[in-house]
DNA sequence: TCTGGGGTCCTAGGACCC
DNA sequence: TCTGGGGTCCTAGGACCC
């Protein structure tokens, strides 16, 4: 049996935990550069507010409803979904951390030990919201497809109290006729589409196509797949994560500049800062990358912009996998010189490291490659390299300890600029932000 | 004027291997 | 007339998720 806690409108929460005064008040939260809503409140949601609307176009709506739009602050948000697994991993045996807001656990066995499930989803509930402030949902299924199904009823119907459990057949059937294929956990628009034109409506009718149709529609094994976890068949496992963090298979960092850019330099200063923080974080988990791609993109709104607006360049690292930011930044530096071209307005960049494997399974040599390829630095040694990791290890330690961008690559130092403007001109608006009351000392709440 | 960021999985074709 | 089977890697694209 799964169990899928979800935290009821996450980012919104998290705000309203150190802000009381937002209870009760339409409330969105803004993606980065203040560009869309990524979180609403149930009162922004009864305004109309769809989720991903370009704030611009619901501003004013907001204003007149004595509404308030929040800048998104990761660091706050990530810090209580640390705190919300840390809860949750007291209540199963093994969780699977989903995404920021929800996680997956198992929970076979438990009905013996600790009684009902029931009073088992109320109890992680309580714990939760008493712990960290934040309400959630829980979802009980024998397929994750179905705890999602159960998840996503127990948050529309309040009168289930933030609980459904689907453990027999009947109330199966009864959960499936009430909820939109559309909302099925695996439904996009594309597929919401063809079932639409198919006279497919309702969950329960999705559940009961075809295995040559679920193929040749849904996206081959996926959809049939889909189809049989609706069924109560299970075909998705459950993946633990180790101390409730997800390990990734590529990691990636971009933004969409607060201007348009032209300027080289400019470029190079945001793919750095980019870069800088992508390494960081393969680092953090304890990985190497041997595949390096920058991208450049151009406005997508912009109809005098022919496509493709984005364009990026991939490189397979000729010297093997490496997790060392000065070397990636070498080899991202070509990649930007062959992307970049002048005159071009540029809206956003950014980097992806691909083809993660944790170090030390021998170096991959190349057979025409020098050792130290591009950093114009002598060819590397056994002891360059260790001297080069040790280099990273204090990097990491000093921006631990002091706050990210400490220490970084002079390339990401923007030169001063103007008062008015921001730091730098490749900085994004965030005109709203609250402070990270549980990650800098500065920003504590003090309890008069 | 203003339109996000970070992921996953699958498919399909081509080049290449034994 | 008849032209294998089982792989890998790469690229590009498409769908989905939160």
């Amino acid at each position: 049996m799964y169990g899928l806690v979800d935290g009821n409108n996450f980012y919104v929460s998290c705000e309203r935990v150190f802000q009381p005064r937002l209870d009760g008040r339409p409330v969105v939260v803004l993606s980065n550069n203040d560009g869309n809503v990524v979180s609403r409140s149930p009162e922004a949601k009864l305004l109309g507010i769809p989720m991903g609307a370009p704030f611009f176009q619901v501003r004013e709506l907001l204003t007149r409803h004595q509404g308030q739009a929040l800048s998104s602050n990761y660091p706050l948000y990530g810090d209580m979904s640390r705190r919300v697994m840390a809860r949750l991993a007291e209540h199963a045996p093994a969780v699977e951390v989903y995404s920021i807001d929800e996680a997956f656990l198992d929970l076979d066995g438990l009905t013996t030990w600790c009684g009902p499930l029931d009073a088992r989803a109320r109890a992680i509930r309580r714990d939760v919201l008493d712990c960290t402030g934040i309400p959630t949902c829980v979802g009980l299924a024998p397929t994750k497809t179905l705890a999602k199904v159960a998840n996503r009823l127990a948050k529309k119907y309040p009168e289930l109290q933030g609980i459904l459990r689907l453990d027999t057949e009947a109330r199966r059937e009864r959960a499936l006729r009430a909820l939109p294929a559309a909302d099925v956990w695996g439904v996009g628009r594309q597929y919401a589409a063809k079932l639409q034109a198919q006279g497919l409506t309702t969950a329960w009718q999705l559940g009961q196509v075809g295995e040559g149709w679920a193929r040749q529609h849904l996206g081959g094994v996926v959809g049939w797949r889909l189809i049989q976890e609706l069924r109560g068949q299970p075909c998705q496992g459950l993946h633990p994560s180790e101390d409730g963090t997800l390990a990734r298979q590529s990691i990636s960092c971009s933004r969409s500049f607060g201007q348009r850019l032209t300027c080289f330099d400019d470029l190079w200063g945001a793919v750095s800062t980019y870069l800088s923080r992508a390494a960081e974080k393969l680092r953090a988990q304890h990985d190497q990358a041997h595949i390096l791609t920058v991208f450049l993109s151009q406005d997508r709104y912009d109809t005098r912009v022919p496509p493709p607006y984005t364009r990026s360049v991939t490189l397979t690292l000729p010297a093997g996998p490496t997790a060392d930011t000065l070397c990636l930044l070498a080899y991202a530096r070509r990649l930007l010189e062959k992307l970049y071209v002048p005159g071009r307005r540029y809206v956003k960049a950014g980097v992806v490291l691909d083809g993660l494997e944790p170090p030390g399974r021998g170096q991959q040599l190349s057979l025409f490659a020098p050792a130290a390829p591009v950093t114009g630095r002598p060819a590397a040694t056994p002891e360059s390299d260790a001297r080069a990791r040790q280099l990273m290890r204090s990097l990491d330690a000093l921006n631990r300890q002091f706050g990210r961008g400490t220490v970084r690559p002079a390339a990401s130092v923007a030169s001063p600029a103007p008062t008015g403007q921001p730091a730098a001109p490749w900085l994004g608006r965030a005109e709203h932000r609250s402070p990270a009351y549980t990650t800098r000392l500065e920003d504590l709440l003090i309890v008069q």
